[in-house]
DNA sequence: GCTCTAATTATACTTATGGTTAATAAAATC
DNA sequence: GATTTTATTAACCATAAGTATAATTAGAGC
């Protein structure tokens, strides 16, 4: 705003003096208490914060304030920041994904997986902002590795049962298995993936009520869909 | 690497000479052509960068080098950054969002408004990318616009005009009315939403002979559900 | 033709970030 | 008890990013 023409005034005004003495450094071991558990609370730290704000707005130092640990401790433990996300995305989501297809039967029934998909994105909300996030970025670091897993491993596993049950008469013959799948995932992730929104205007939430509820409802919605008359069979 | 244990190499490495002339700097005014047209260049790349990778994770620079002009036009035109993608927020979003629920009819019907939803969100499928990162994210620029506009004015409409097709025999009667627009809105928005994996998935596309084949199947499945039988009315 | 304004560029400045390392001290080992 | 290992810290460095500004020139008004 104001006029500020003066040349350049680059003195770094607080130049430690060269010849002082060494400060110190670290404070050293810690007590055998508190020891071991930085390892986890940056994994805890850095995973609630890579959800609510991805990978590239959240940094290094913040998710050491955050863990209430010194930031070069990432450095350590995961050897840096694409290290410490790596450690999260494999060591958790994988775990997770498959899950949600694996029921008794075999071929799995629909209603099954449509039950178990939203148990699982229901009970771990964080996985529907780490997908989203990451799944849509292009390049992005978990993308490879996502697109690798899901498409190519469990989609057709889930489109398989589809059609079997559409064999056995369980299933009306003119669906596409594709599309009915689709729908089915649609149905049980976008309610906890717009988490913040749907919770506000349709009163999505975790609990077990509601969840009990949200898929009574969507099974009965697919069953015999909006016409009157319900539960024909 | 290698040790570097100077005390405050901290000089510019190219300083320029304090006596040197000066060397030119702008390019000046441009030719009739092009003036004027670099505020609607640096808004469409902008929206492409945005919608691609995020707020955070492109730059200024970035944007400027997408456009074609200095990116010092960014700080010029709009002020900043932070500018820029308010622009971009307030001038387009809003004027597409509610355009998915008016339709001819008042109330309008659950089918249209189906439809209407599907069109919109495959027609621009920047939206979605847009919605699901700025939505999600606690505090975005976005987010407080969007909770505004979108719960509070749109959902209500849309929730009446299931409750008057319930009321009037056209609905199952054992629906739960939010929930059932909560089913609607998952079945349109998250095909279009996932673009990068259900495009891969599940084949889902923006062109219109994708678009009408799978507004016919989701109907049909909202129609009458998954039972064998179907269309009953 | 001269002057003033608008538009554009190159560059300088400041800050934040990720990575890196030497110093440090508790614990473990011998 | 001495030594080595392990865990931790502050400071350092290079780079990138956003912001700011001076230099530069095309056109408008007179």
């Amino acid at each position: 705003m104001v006029n500020k023409i003066e040349p350049a005034a680059q003195a770094p005004a607080d130049a430690p003096p060269p010849g002082a003495a060494r400060k110190r450094r670290g404070r050293g071991r810690p007590k055998g208490a508190s020891a071991g558990q930085v390892r986890e609370r940056l994994l805890a730290a850095a995973r609630e914060l890579f959800l609510r704000y991805g990978y590239r707005a959240v940094s290094s130092r913040q998710i050491g304030a955050a863990a209430g640990v010194n930031f070069a401790m990432i450095r350590y433990y995961f050897g840096g920041k694409p290290g410490l996300y790596r450690e999260i995305l494999q060591g958790v989501l994988p775990a997770q994904i498959p899950q949600a297809i694996q029921t008794g039967a075999s071929p799995p029934k629909l209603a099954d997986i449509l039950g178990n998909i939203t148990r699982v994105w229901a009970a771990n909300p964080w996985i529907a902002g780490f997908v989203l996030r990451e799944v849509l970025v292009p390049g992005g670091p978990m993308r490879s590795m996502f697109l690798r897993e899901f498409p190519e491993r469990l989609a057709p596993l889930v489109e398989r049962a589809v059609r079997a049950e559409i064999e056995r008469g369980a299933l009306r013959s003119d669906l596409d298995p594709k599309l009915l799948v689709l729908s089915v995932v649609s149905l049980a992730v976008f309610p906890f993936l717009g988490f913040p929104l749907t919770s506000r205007v349709f009163g999505v939430s975790n609990d077990e009520e509601f969840v009990t509820r949200f898929l009574r409802h969507t099974q009965a919605l697919l069953a015999c869909g909006v016409a009157p008359g319900g539960w024909a069979g």
